[in-house]
DNA sequence: CGCAATGCTGAACACCAGTTCAACTAACCT
DNA sequence: AGGTTAGTTGAACTGGTGTTCAGCATTGCG
């Protein structure tokens, strides 16, 4: 419920070492708490069982549920990131953005940040600020590799088009995890065709 | 946690009738809860402060919460059946279509439930049979409406379309949500041209 | 009028949650 | 060796949750 977090107003209370192999067990166990049981059950209590750890060695670390979920988050983020960097390194920008947007492990995570961020102002902000810089990273390699011929082709957007692919994504992984796949492949051949008459084939 | 509901299997317990405004009432707020705060936060106790009643009552015509949550799917889901109905029924069905996979209040809680299936196993059945109903429709209105028209024009099948509508829909919805809409006009603009390009102006 | 059904309440049980705090232990530095 | 520091624990407080159940009140029906 408090608005600050990851700050140090307090005067006495001790915070364990940001490297400590302890406080990145704690990072791994609710990671994975979350992948299988979706972010409501990631509760400080059952991440501590779950690591075999004592509950206040959880807040030791991290003193508020919300720090633990956003430090969580944050690794993720960065590794969001290193992958739409390689993505951009890549002779195959578009595809290599595609797949990233098609990689279930990542999405997982991905839709539950944005369901938690939605419930959580404390958290909210970091997330949102962060999905609209890879928005914009992403809408940067569009119109680095595609240029005129998106809008020519298509008349698309680089913007509209890193929704659409982004949406296309999570519908995908959302579904699947429902276990609903009914037109799923034919989605994924429906997409690979569009950026096959996009992308000039080498 | 128990498999069984909505039956009648134990001898005495007493369940209220189906057709009572309280009973249609704990519905109404339950819906608003989920709407409002996340499926997470539709606890019965929760739903029984907030519609101003005791909350063994809501027990008494939800046996379990999962009862309850159901019975809210229920309702929706019929509301989302009307609509493609008239969606089919109409003489622009697709582009009413569209409109319905962009309607923020039913999208918010067609997210909702598809979250709530993943992780309540005596829910989830029922969720994703409804789902695959749905898509089964929309996939017979665009062979009808489209028929070859649509794969000659962009390669696409009708269940391609139609997970790829849904997923637009529902990316705009998420990310609204959150505070993000940087190329949301653009991808609207996208999808609509697309369908322009599709459907002959009357 | 009495009686059964229906709607509703209060209390209780067992559980899980976040968070705090004082105190224990082990390591390390000088 | 002595003292500071970091890691760790146990217990406690507060509050939310699902669920059950016996019993109250009211209504309507025979």
């Amino acid at each position: 419920m408090s608005a600050l977090s990851s700050q140090e107003p307090s005067p006495k209370r001790r915070i364990g070492a940001e490297k400590s192999e302890t406080r990145a067990l704690i990072v791994d166990v609710t990671e994975q708490v979350i992948r299988e049981e979706g972010y409501a059950a990631a509760s400080t209590r059952r991440v501590a069982l779950r690591a075999g750890l004592n509950p206040s060695l959880v807040h030791y670390y991290f003193p508020s549920t919300d720090d633990l979920l956003l430090a969580v988050f944050e690794r993720g983020a960065a590794q969001s990131d290193a992958m739409i960097a390689a993505a951009l390194a890549s002779n195959e920008p578009v595809r290599a953005l595609w797949q990233f947007f098609r990689d279930d492990s990542r999405t997982a995570l991905s839709v539950e940040f944005i369901a938690l961020a939605i419930r959580r102002p404390a958290i909210r902000e970091q997330i949102s600020a962060h999905a609209s810089a890879m928005r914009a990273q992403q809408i940067a390699l569009f119109e680095r590799v595609l240029g005129e011929r998106l809008a020519q082709a298509t008349g698309c957007s680089p913007a509209g088009l890193s929704v659409i692919l982004a949406g296309v994504g999570r519908a995908l992984f959302m579904e699947a995890a429902l276990g609903v796949t009914s037109g799923h492949d034919e989605a994924i051949q429906c997409v690979e065709k569009w950026l096959d008459a996009l992308i000039p084939s080498p």
